[in-house]
DNA sequence: GGTAGCCTGTGGTTGGACCATAAGCACTGG
DNA sequence: CCAGTGCTTATGGTCCAACCACAGGCTACC
């Protein structure tokens, strides 16, 4: 009989413990979006362990935009389960992005697949408000002495509206973050652009074609545009997308 | 002369002040993976802030994976910053999805996508070792007496690999926690199924045919079998996907 | 020369204190 | 009677001081 296998153990901090058990309490659908947890300090006492803790995993969770916390007394007061929170979607991919965990190459793959996918469930079937608020976009982006900043704010609206219309909730957030993790990219290749005036016009054309091809149901034909579109952009603002 | 707008002051917590600062670093940076931090106390010192608003930020960064965390002296005591977390993108994805923000429905069209083009990058050109890895998991899915549990690992281990495969760092973390975030919902999938034997060697017939495609360089057809093989599982275990 | 034990710097945790906020409540003056 | 004003209370936000466990380096002893 040999030796009984040792096994290292690992030490657990207590605010991870706090927040394991707060998630897997969302995990079983025991804390749905506006239920209110605990105050803090009752939190902390229920758990036998310090306020401190317990206020770590709570800023972690809200870091997350799974909960929000409200000062004061009275209903509204306390941490709250929130929902709808692209923001830290976003923020995470625009870090581990700075910390070269993603090259921008590998993000225009992904985005290209997201909107062919989108446009493809768009021409199937799209809210006629998502379509009124595409062609407003399209009419802006066409007025003229357009900055990078706003062409930018424009563009992405356009790209994040597409990717609504076709009613798929995650690849909205993904590609909302995607553009928002992108921004300084995005804008420093504007500047980069020869000429300006032009490229916008381009860009402009484009979105109309690819919005017209889901007006009119052609999922296959606004797939390409859409993909032309992207990687025409980029092969002209950089051969080395670096 | 009018009064001036008054503008309301928003409340700025000092520990998002400093997390604002950290990112800060990240983002323009000045603060790259191996990098180590102050200690919690000298940050503090230096931000003139307590010890307890820093460890906030700190332990933020730490559950995105940005930060880890080491006790004792020495070189590699503190914090540093760590790259390569996928369990943080996971983690977030999957409390998401229990708060009901996105559908598994969602979800599986956006995976699709992604191993779509996935595959045709991979059928392009792929690692030799990555091919040699997904023979060897076709290999471990077709041996007897697959559970639930097993069969999973070794489906989601295939269908990363195969991601891994088209070198895109950012869909193979997205398709890694995708499929950590609805592991529960996949086992109890499988445990729907009327025939587990003929599944297993359904899907593992399946595997072997994408994988010979892509070997086979015919990017087209891997796309087709990948997209039929998903489309099919969830067919199969489900008519109604909820 | 090796090693046991001390020293020091690190994150981990606690308890207590104080603040600003915001809602509810009671009192007061018209 | 009632409007307004302050008090009370519960909340998150912040700070401080202390202690612990850990890990690496150092030193003095054997």
């Amino acid at each position: 009989m040999s030796e009984p296998e040792w096994r290292t153990v690992r030490p657990v901090r207590t605010h991870e413990q706090v927040l394991t058990q707060i998630q897997q309490k969302i995990l079983d659908g025991r804390l749905r979006v506006g239920d209110r947890l605990p105050s803090e300090r009752e939190l902390g006492e229920a758990l036998g362990v310090s306020r401190n803790s317990v206020r770590e995993a709570l800023r972690v969770l809200e870091s997350m935009g799974i909960l929000s916390a409200q000062v004061g007394s009275g209903r509204d007061a306390g941490s709250t389960v929130a929902g709808r929170s692209t923001a830290a979607l976003s923020n995470l991919l625009r870090l581990h992005m700075a910390l070269s965990q993603f090259s921008l190459e590998d993000l225009v793959d992904v985005r290209i697949e997201l909107e062919r996918l989108a446009v493809v469930r768009a021409a199937a079937g799209a809210d006629v408000g998502d379509l009124e608020r595409l062609r407003a976009l399209t009419r802006a982006m066409a007025e003229p002495g357009m900055d990078y900043e706003r062409f930018h704010e424009l563009d992405s609206e356009f790209h994040i509206a597409l990717t609504r219309a076709s009613d798929n909730a995650l690849a909205t957030d993904l590609m909302q973050a995607l553009r928002d993790a992108v921004k300084g990219e995005m804008i420093a290749a504007f500047r980069r652009v020869r000429d300006w005036e032009v490229m916008v016009s381009t860009l402009t054309e484009e979105h109309l074609a690819i919005l017209r091809a889901v007006e009119a149901g052609d999922g296959k034909e606004a797939a390409e545009l859409v993909t032309q579109h992207i990687k025409g952009f980029y092969a002209a603002v950089g051969d080395a997308p670096e």
